[in-house]
DNA sequence: GCGCTTTTTTAAGCAAACCTTAAGTAGCCA
DNA sequence: TGGCTACTTAAGGTTTGCTTAAAAAAGCGC
């Protein structure tokens, strides 16, 4: 699958190219409107991602109009700062498919992209479990053994990112574009913070530990 | 199920070509009565969704009329911004199945296309419980015991709401998108101050408590 | 339609919980 | 030991949820 991403903000584009890559698209990034429209309607992409406030004579919204006017109808999500309801209808008029609001979480940009792309609704468990420890992703319910252990909203994101990748090492700043807001700005120290307060709360008290530290390239979760 | 929507404002049609793929329908969207007309007389779809008030040569009812002509009876039903008697009447006698008056809520429009569908009574209850409250959703009735217990519109909805998805915590966006009016614009202060009505009239003078928060997720209506 | 009541929504203040940072300590490995 | 990485603790700033009151809107009887 091909996607177009247009973004001036190079961070923030660098950022989702490779979160996209990651997960096995193709990404083309143009940093401005002329040039996104240029590519947008001479290359052949499955989606494109358009940043509504970028440089060039065309801004996001135009993009697409015109765009449409040449009649490419790649689906397209519109990205934006704003998100009152005038904005949003002004977006979805101009012919965006759909509409994400700045900052977000990254797994929400998957999430949306995945179903712009109507990919086959992966097998989304809602039951992800390590050992005695489970995890409800419907109930937000977190158990170890019997026991019912009451987290926090980053602790539970903390949490489930580290169960869905458990078995192997997750580094601190992976953990930080998954868990965090794209442009979060938070230090590697928060997740060691984060990562003492699940201790605290699903391996303390209990023999076996299960949130091992991989010295070097993060932290794993794993029953063994 | 496929579903065919002819719905020009596209915000409106956006949303609710999301809300219904929530439920796993697909949905296609059309914005003008020609369109309309053409999809719905080339695609087999298990229900149309028609708005009243389109542009292009057609309007909706003329879309319904037209249709039967073509001969496809797939059911239809009607959105219309206008609720007077005559207006029903003209639009079930142009062929639509049924009719729904906007704004409406959300809850509302997937009921009358669950029904329209015929779909297999799944958690269609009547009566619907969480340890000794009891809501009826054809009466109306909603008694704590053997007390009954009077709520306004807004309180009844959100109450019936939350039972239908009881034991797992809703967040407030998704309460509004559910409760409220498709394109209202309630800011989730308003659901806490619900909440509170609620609990005043469900939870106060009871020793057990039915409505509880779980901070960071939403709220969640549980026996426990 | 006009006042009155009821319902719905907004606003603002407060308290508690949560998030993040900073700074010091401990542990690992060359 | 020195340098780096991870751990720990505490403190502040921010966010979230609760509550009250009042404004705005919707219903209702006349």
């Amino acid at each position: 699958m091909r996607i177009l991403l247009i973004e001036d903000e190079h961070k923030i584009a660098q950022a989702l190219k490779k979160a996209l890559e990651q997960e096995n698209y193709a990404v083309d990034v143009s940093y401005d409107g002329d040039d996104g429209y240029a590519m947008a309607t001479t290359e052949p992409y499955d989606l494109n991602i358009i940043d509504w406030m970028i440089p060039g004579s065309y801004n996001g919204i135009e993009v697409i109009k015109a765009m449409r006017q040449a009649k490419v109808h790649t689906p397209v999500l519109l990205l934006t700062a704003k998100g009152t309801t005038a904005d949003r209808t002004t977006g979805l008029d101009s012919g965006a498919d759909d509409y994400l609001v700045k900052p977000f979480a990254l797994e929400e940009l998957l999430a949306r992209v995945r179903a712009l792309l109507r990919r086959p609704v992966e097998v989304q468990q809602t039951i992800l479990t390590v050992g005695d420890l489970s995890l409800n992703t419907v109930t937000f319910e977190v158990k170890r053994g019997s026991k019912t252990i009451e987290l926090t909203g980053k602790e539970f994101a903390l949490l489930e990112y580290l169960m869905r990748n458990q078995g192997r090492p997750n580094n601190k700043d992976s953990i930080i574009s998954h868990v965090w807001d794209y442009n979060a700005d938070v230090l590697p120290n928060t997740v060691e913070v984060y990562v003492k307060y699940l201790r605290q709360k699903i391996d303390d008290n209990f023999s076996t530990k299960l949130l091992h530290t991989v010295r070097g390239f993060g932290y794993k979760i794993e029953a063994k």
